[in-house]
RNA sequence: GGGCCCAUAGCUUAGAUCGGCUGGAGCGCCCGGCUGAUAACCGGGAGGUCGCGCGUUCAAAUCGCGUUGGGCCCA
């Protein structure tokens, strides 16, 4: 075929209305496009009025896991919320009335432990001596401080939600939510108190959850110590421990009750012992002793040892209470083939070490304080730190020859997750939920949730609710929701489970703060003995406060209406962490509240790590401030960058390349929206004029490939959102934008857009155009909620703001299989032919004779034919020809044939006179329009030009001069020996000088 | 020690469910080209034992088992 260019002549008249559409800024700054976007928000009310619109729409509870209230996100927070805000943002384009009410987790230890450093306090002592009130005042204040600067930067990164009614923490009225679910299981009976051994903060001062707990390596000393037997003084079991300083509460020796244990007698030129230890273990022990040699002296099972005797390594007064096992050997299931084998065992300070004595009728000791320190039951030591006593305790073990032998061990150890303070295990009395009573219905709920990634609850999540142990609620601090808890020294005890009881106490004030210390002064009247009733002093773990969240933020019981309308929630979405935190607390309170999960899905999203996949902390100087990144490449492109980068669930290493690259895709689509509304602007293009009935018959078939890409990319987008796989989200607009849109159909249009005269075809192309860019900014509206709301609005979107429109599914009747493959093989030709072209030293700009098509069959040169004139344009062919399979091109032997992906080409690479002229036309064109855009000259600008060559090339030059002219919208161009103008340069044009003058027409 | 997840180019990664063409991109490097929307872009070059081993199969980055290393959660 012979290739025109230039679209075929028909024209029809178009209906002509005011232009909405405006041309925007030449260049993306990201932060000036969103500083005016947030504005625009706000002045205009626009949150509300999305909201608003929506308001008649099917309800849908998201719940906000609320953020531990520090006063400044990281990089986790921002994923976290970005996150939430595209789905709310998506959920609401549907038409769902969706509430969004952030929270806010505003009590607890971190706080105390930053105002503590702030007054210059230490201890608990110190804040009594301080006042309660004082102190819990300041708790306060400090905590909506952080609040509220928290929130600000929340808004910068664009997240809709409702920031003006935040759940608080620490609000009455959500408080009083905390209150209902004590008394609601304390009346199942699933709140209840006893002393057990507890992980303990001796800074703090209090008891923690595991939830509280960080491990990490600690190096502590590892003894074994002889224990003489009582009734055989010279011979000892020899016992093993990490914690010297547990050994004065020590009852018992654990052996394992199916191992086999030796007498064993050591021996060496120095001298010589005999020990008792697991017969495995005994060459080990034998080298740590320092011995040369051993013999087993006799053998036996653990569990035929139980009940042996043995002598004590410290006096204890009577406040050790001894009952039949006391200073005797038991056996327990968790002694492992260690050291020794013989497990030292202090059941006042070991959870395990408490249950086996429990077992034998052991009664715990602890002397030891809430501050960690020895108390007078421990003369030797009193009134010291705990695990400051080591080495004394080994040196008076040496003193008395009972020390074996002393080494170091690096361990996993637990530190309270606010003062990194090593823990340490208490025997105290404390309020516990009994999870393990509820764990069937727990783990039924856990089934019933859908889960993303599925294997987050499948596995993980369940994996942690079957080992569910006792949760222990109480906390010995100020700064949390008390525990309404009142107990009478005859041992009764009363749940305030709603304010209004509060009524028939002592000491009670209408809207009195119910915070520590101001509700210890409430009493109650004992109705068992007529005594008088007081609060036990302990808060609440927050980890309880968060897990009310999804009714304590409605104010149910105390309101109903809202719970009504609303319950249950539909969706969480919170990093992987959360598995043994939020997801599980809140599915224990919603238990013991309503017998089910407060969740119907449960979203898991990874954590933000620094480059190298290490965790951000302050300690290793990694941390990267998200507000730095928006200041530079706008919360639009971290957004983007961050759900692009990855699955949501698999933990990011950020890269600082990262949101640049994001900021590329958009900045890309910004100057696809540039080049869009620039000519729509000069030819008054109106949007609203054209529906795809109206344009269809003028669509040429590049248009519809377009139409079925921008199809496909939506049904891509829908799916990802409604897959919770983000990533594939952010990958197809990247694609659609950077191939489909950018790179491929805005190169096929140009010289549509340019064409000086109006036509159905170039309306075509403007329609076509116009509704993928449309299609962009509605397909990423919740992902980048800036750029897409400009570009909605100065293209002419028909609403307030992107954000109000609805949902736009893909039209899977427009998808078009044919096309998209046809373009694919032109695409892949195209590739081949400039490959070519690059080992023949053949530039794009000067036009090949011929491309002949061979495909593998006929099917293959049909499906090119479509698009021919596509191939022809932008591999600048002047011919394309077909050739059957199996054939040659005739009479030409000289050309070899290049293999396509499913045939092969021929290329003529002659040239002919009319392609030199041409290909020197579009070279002195190239020229003049460089120097066109160094001038700054407009798009429409008129120009003047004299160009200087040598008489065969300007002779070239005249005969396309009419098409030069159009080209570079010169009024004239003439020939002279001296070029003049606004600018006059000298070029090389393949060796060949060439003198340009080109001045501005007027 | 247990449960779960991950491992692909110098770096970040696609390739999942459903094994199948020559394992694709982006960033960076070198060479060439193109450009009036684009400080963009295109082509070529260099760079891969798809962590390792064994197995299933006509065929394995993909499935199974084992193993090593990293992560999360626990003991």
């Amino acid at each position: 075929m012979n290739v025109s260019h230039g679209p075929p002549d028909k024209t029809v008249p178009v209906p002509r209305r005011i232009a909405m559409i405006k041309q925007i800024q030449a260049n993306y700054s990201a932060p000036a496009v969103e500083k005016e976007v947030q504005d625009f928000w706000t002045s205009e009310h626009v949150y509300q009025k999305t909201k608003e619109l929506r308001s008649a729409g099917e309800r849908f509870y998201f719940l906000d896991g609320p953020p531990y209230t520090t006063g400044s996100i990281h990089l986790g927070t921002a994923m976290n919320k970005t996150v939430k805000d595209i789905l709310i943002r998506y959920w609401r384009m549907n038409g769902y009335n969706v509430r969004d009410q952030p929270g806010f987790d505003m009590h607890g230890l971190p706080i105390e432990v930053q105002v503590e450093k702030k007054i210059g306090v230490h201890s608990k002592k110190e804040i009594e001596t301080l006042g309660i009130d004082k102190f819990v005042q300041t708790c306060k204040d400090f905590a909506y401080g952080l609040h509220a600067s928290m929130t600000e930067q929340f808004k910068s990164l664009g997240v809709w939600m409702d920031w003006e009614h935040p759940y608080q923490t620490l609000r009455p009225e959500y408080m009083e939510s905390a209150w209902w679910t004590a008394r609601r299981a304390f009346d199942r009976g699933l709140l209840k108190d006893s002393s057990r051994v507890v992980t303990w903060c001796p800074r703090c001062e209090t008891a923690l959850a595991e939830a509280e707990i960080d491990y990490w390596d600690e190096t502590d000393p590892s003894v074994m110590v002889r224990f003489p037997l009582k009734d055989e003084k010279d011979v000892s079991l020899l016992i093993w421990t990490t914690t010297p300083w547990t050994l004065p509460s020590n009852m018992a020796v654990a052996v394992h009750p199916d191992e086999v244990y030796a007498e064993v007698r050591m021996s060496s030129a120095k001298g010589a012992e005999t020990v008792i230890v697991m017969k495995s273990q005994a060459e080990y022990v034998m080298k740590a002793g320092g011995y040369e040699k051993f013999e087993v002296l006799g053998e036996k099972k653990g569990k035929d040892m139980v009940g042996i005797a043995y002598e004590p390594p410290f006096e204890i007064g009577d406040c050790l209470r001894r009952t039949e096992y006391t200073y005797r050997v038991v056996d327990a299931p968790y002694v492992e083939k260690d050291n020794t084998g013989l497990v030292h065992t202090a059941p006042g300070f070991g959870p395990d070490d408490f249950d086996t004595g429990r077992r034998y009728g052991l009664v715990p000791f602890c002397p030891v304080g809430e501050a960690g320190r020895f108390t007078d039951d421990f003369p030797l030591m009193a009134g010291r730190k705990v695990r400051t006593v080591n080495e004394d305790v080994i040196k008076y073990l040496d003193e008395k020859h009972l020390l074996y032998n002393t080494a170091k061990v690096k361990h996993r150890y637990g530190h309270c997750w606010r003062c990194k303070t090593p823990i340490i295990y208490r025997n105290t009395r404390q309020w516990f939920i009994d999870v393990p009573a509820i764990k069937g219905k727990m783990l039924s709920e856990v089934d019933r949730v859908r889960w993303t990634p599925p294997w987050a609850g499948a596995a993980r999540e369940k994996n942690w609710v079957e080992g569910a142990r006792d949760w222990c609620v109480s906390r010995q601090r100020y700064w949390g929701i008390p525990l309404p808890i009142w107990e009478c020294s005859c041992g009764a005890k009363k749940v305030v489970g709603q304010y209004s009881e509060l009524k028939e106490g002592d000491g009670y004030t209408e809207g009195m703060d119910i915070h520590r210390p101001w509700i210890d002064k409430v009493t109650f009247k004992c109705p068992k003995c007529g005594g008088t009733m007081h609060r036990i002093p302990d808060v609440m773990d927050v980890w309880f406060d968060s897990g009310v969240a999804a009714w304590a933020d409605l104010g149910y019981p105390a309101k109903k209406d809202e719970f009504e309308k609303w319950w249950p929630p539909r969706f969480i979405v919170e990093a992987q962490d959360q598995t043994r935190g939020w997801f599980y607390t809140q599915l224990a309170a919603g238990v013991v509240s309503f017998d089910r999960a407060p969740y119907d899905e449960v979203m898991m999203h990874g954590w933000m790590l620094d480059s190298k996949g290490r965790k951000m902390s302050k300690s290793l100087g990694n941390v990267v401030e998200p507000l730095e990144v928006i200041s530079q490449y706008g919360a639009d492109a971290l957004r983007f960058y961050m759900i692009m980068a990855n699955a949501p669930w698999e933990d990011t290493s950020f890269q600082k390349t990262g949101p640049k690259d994001a900021w590329k895709v958009l900045n890309t689509y910004w100057n696809v929206v540039n080049f869009a509304s620039m000519y729509m602007v000069i030819d008054k293009y109106d949007p609203a004029a054209h529906t795809l009935t109206e344009v269809s018959p003028h669509l040429r078939d590049e248009d519809r490939w377009m139409l079925s890409r921008t199809e496909k990319m939506k049904q891509a987008v829908t799916d990802g959102l409604e897959s919770r796989e983000l990533h594939r989200v952010a990958r197809a607009l990247t694609d659609y934008i950077m191939e489909d849109l950018s790179r491929w159909y805005v190169h096929l249009i140009r010289d549509r857009s340019w064409d000086e005269e109006s036509s159905a075809d170039k309306t075509a192309s403007y329609f076509m155009l116009h509704r993928a860019v449309m299609a962009v900014a509605l397909a990423m509206a919740p992902v980048c909620p800036h750029i897409t709301e400009k570009v909605y609005r100065s293209m002419g979107g028909k609403l307030e703001s992107v954000h109000m429109e609805d949902w736009a599914p893909a039209d899977q009747t427009l998808f078009n299989d044919g096309l998209e493959h046809s373009m694919s093989l032109i695409q892949n030709i195209i590739e081949i032919v400039a490959a070519e072209r690059a080992k023949m030293g053949s530039k794009l700009r000067w036009p090949l004779k011929a491309v002949y098509v061979r495909g593998k069959d006929e099917k293959v040169n049909a499906a090119v034919k479509v698009f021919d004139a596509v191939l022809a344009q932008q591999g600048n062919l002047k011919q394309v020809q077909y050739l059957a399979a199996g054939t040659v091109v005739p009479g030409r032997t000289d050309m070899a044939p290049v293999p396509f992906s499913e045939g092969d080409l021929f290329i003529d690479f002659e040239v002919t006179p009319e392609i030199e002229a041409e290909g020197y036309a579009r070279e002195l064109i190239r020229r003049i329009q460089q120097m066109r855009k160094d001038l700054k000259l407009n798009v429409e600008d008129s120009i003047n030009c004299e160009v200087k060559a040598e008489p065969h090339l300007a002779e070239l030059f005249t005969a396309w001069r009419d098409h030069i002219c159009g080209e570079v919208r010169a009024k004239q161009l003439s020939f002279t020996d001296s070029p003049g103008g606004d600018a006059v340069k000298d070029w090389d044009i393949t060796g060949k000088t060439v003198t340009i003058g080109l001045s501005k027409a007027q």
